[in-house]
DNA sequence: GGAACGCTGTATCTTATGTTACGTATTTTG
DNA sequence: CAAAATACGTAACATAAGATACAGCGTTCC
């Protein structure tokens, strides 16, 4: 069985003329970026020219370049997105748990691997600074993350809300927000489609959306002023949460900690009560 | 010092309109995939023109797009050759980010390491065969993990019930509990007297108690069939829910997974809706 | 040693990609 | 609230990219 592309030169080199070896050899020796570049780079790379290389792509089966170039891509993709798990305690390796855990640890990785300090910070930034309200919501299965975000952020500082309830609801709520407030949104795949227009509406009455999505972006992006995409993948019927969770857990601290650092009232009242 | 392209984006997201950010969002997510096709595909991908897209590169600093596709590939090619570096970057280990991750992530394998897959089976199994009805409830900051689990096992199997509001509330729902019921709690730190009294009540009358608390044990641990002690401590004001999070997504699989394995009519006629 | 076959490169063509100009919409500022 | 500035998209443009035709060369097989 072939599965990568690479596999499937080795497995053909040998019954190519020369020219398209030495393509094929350079391809390989530092796969797959001379494969990303255009033909003329890559006949430049490879010392032969333009359509040696276009002759050696129709020979491994694609139609033409930009269709191996996909197919490229499509492949670093896959490899980026599930880093090799290699960080699997060897004692565990046997039961159902591990791949679980293990997709849910690479999720992690990844997910902030694609995020910043400086996001995060500008993020917790707008959330502490409440200049107006904050407002969350989430979808089906992503509504416990919103309150529990909620749920945090409602004792360190006033004016937060977790929307909950029926759609109509929520929507009447829509009358108080403004521009100077702020609306959490939880959404991941098979979209909301309700939440999407209320994060339109929202948007249109000049609300600073955050989004919380997957790496396949919600619809709502389109409205978001800042969106944090976490991976969702994991070896089970269902979509993981626990990155998006865990960023939610990350803000929470940060804006816990600028409140403190603002020396907010609220925040010594509290630390007294703890 | 701004040494990867994600890294300029973040610094300058901020100072980005609303378009070109949207582009910079799209970038992020799936990166640095996105930017290595072309600006028709980009385009599309974010959902504005192709003009913006090559605005969004002129403002962050690259002459024309080739130029900005350059940069990302020799990006790629550095960071292909030395692995090593896509875990984490270690450069990036001052900011808040990193400790919190840290952390949480050593949580998660802790709890895991405390954890059999026979345990985890069990517990699958108890809440699988259902011969009565299952209860989730949480505390303060954990009743959305409870609200989570419910979300999901109340789609794979009948007669689930999460039980919210005030504690008159659910204390009235005794009244439905026996002994062939499960009663699913969630209690960490700060143990909240009222679901102490609650998990007694419960306990008496016959159900089975499954308890996700934290490595100091719920005073509830007295009553349950289960415990799960999940790590919660990390660099952070609030104690993280992060590792009883992903066990209960990993117990969320295993019920679904053994579910199908038992061909519950049910799950079949759920995956023809899907 | 000659002829046939196949591989390779040059030059040309076509396509679609990146680019730019301009009008409209939106936001910001006084 | 008005006016200026900025941002955005449509459409036309130029260019560079991939594709193709053809001729030269080397190789191989009678």
């Amino acid at each position: 069985m072939i599965s990568s592309i690479a596999e499937l030169i080795s497995d053909r080199i040998g019954a190519m003329p020369a020219g398209e070896r030495r393509a094929a050899q350079t391809l390989i020796a530092n796969y797959p970026l001379t494969g990303l570049k255009t033909v003329a780079e890559f006949s430049a790379a490879a010392g032969v020219s333009s359509p040696t290389i276009l002759r050696f792509v129709a020979r491994l089966g694609f139609q033409n370049y930009p269709e191996f170039q996909s197919a490229l891509q499509d492949e670093l993709a896959a490899q980026l997105q599930s880093p090799a798990s290699r960080t699997l305690d060897p004692g565990s390796a046997g039961g159902a748990v591990s791949p679980m855990l293990e997709a849910t640890l690479d999720n992690m990785r990844e997910t902030f691997r694609h995020l910043t300090d400086k996001q995060l910070a500008d993020i917790a930034t707008r959330l502490a600074e409440r200049r107006g309200k904050t407002f969350l919501i989430g979808g089906r299965f992503t509504d416990p993350l919103a309150r529990y975000m909620a749920a945090h952020l409602a004792i360190i500082q006033p004016d937060v809300y977790h929307l909950a309830g029926q759609e109509s609801i929520w929507r009447d709520r829509l009358i108080d927000m403004g521009k100077r407030d702020v609306l959490v949104i939880f959404d991941i795949r098979r979209y909301q489609e309700s939440l999407v227009r209320f994060a339109e509406k929202a948007h249109h009455r000049g609300v600073q959306i955050i989004l919380f999505t997957d790496q396949w972006l919600s619809p709502i992006a389109r409205f978001a002023r800042h969106v944090i995409a976490g991976r969702t993948a994991v070896p089970s019927a269902w979509d993981s949460s626990a990155a998006l969770f865990v960023v939610a857990e990350t803000l929470i601290g940060a804006v816990t900690r600028q409140l403190e650092a603002a020396g907010a009232k609220r925040i010594r009242d509290l630390e007294s009560l703890r």
